[in-house]
DNA sequence: GGTGAAAACGTTACGAG
DNA sequence: CTCGTAACGTTTTCACC
């Protein structure tokens, strides 16, 4: 369930992936600069780093706006049941759907967490039809718009220890 | 306030969107193939998408488990009162602080969403403190731990107009 | 981990539509 | 104004130390 990838990273590779989280546009010559390493060596870390999934993607970040998805929306749901093959079958439909930026499955007062991303209103209601009101499981949602979108991202800190 | 970059984005563009924010790395030779253009006009396009900000940044997405920090959380914050200053300085402070990895400001029952990362309780409770306690302008927090990160991604869908 | 040569890649100038 | 082709400079990759 959970296969970390149990590589070691040591101090040079944390300072790599600091750089290549904010940009993995820096060549290889700017990043050695700054970790005082060789090009070489640093493009055999990424390229480990890579393989063991501690790198597990590079993405460009693509505007929402420039996208026409110029909506966010936080929704959380909360199921009828909580029975295992019901919440597979959700989740698998989560990930198949394109609205869905994120979703999280959590504990506490609901137990699914959306990020979804929408053109307009009516968008977002075609959404919840779509997936929330053809499921009989779903006993309810709560929506909330988002304003502002403060800060968004993947990044990790990777600082102590 | 709506600095969308209008950059009229044809089916060229979208096809090449759509390609890069699932993997930056392809080469120019591998898009090109796959959108029907050369390796030049695929590369010409990208850098007008980069420098009308549709495409916002490259990065790499780093595995929270590999960088020490296996816990997630999602908070619901309530402020005490709106004002218009408090809220700046609440903001600001989340885009400082590091463990927090997206906020949202939003209409509904709370006033922001946080997405936090954490290495444990512990740590997550050192956050509460130090992000919550010694803000009197907080009414209140309600906190989800996420068990099962279903779906995480920045990408927008890019279809349909 | 470093070095250097070879291969792959991105960049740019040019002519054409 | 944008394409494709081709020459050019840069970056990555790989064998070797």
């Amino acid at each position: 369930m959970s296969p970390t990838p149990s590589l070691n990273l040591d101090s040079f590779d944390r300072n790599i992936l600091e750089i290549v989280q904010r940009s993995n546009r820096a060549t290889s010559d700017q990043i050695a600069e700054q970790v005082g390493l060789s090009p070489a060596a640093v493009q055999r870390r990424l390229k480990k780093m890579r393989e063991h999934k501690v790198i597990q993607a590079d993405i460009s970040v693509v505007d929402p706006r420039s996208a026409g998805r110029p909506m966010t929306f936080v929704v959380q749901v909360t199921l009828e049941r909580e029975r295992a093959d019901l919440m597979d079958a959700f989740k698998k439909e989560m990930k198949l759907h394109p609205a869905v930026q994120q979703c999280y499955y959590v504990t506490g007062s609901s137990d699914f967490i959306l990020i979804i991303t929408g053109k307009d209103m009516e968008d977002y209601d075609r959404f919840t039809r779509e997936a929330f009101f053809d499921n009989t499981n779903i006993r309810g949602f709560q929506t909330n718009v988002v304003m502002d979108a403060v800060k968004v991202g993947l990044s990790v800190p990777l600082a102590e220890e």
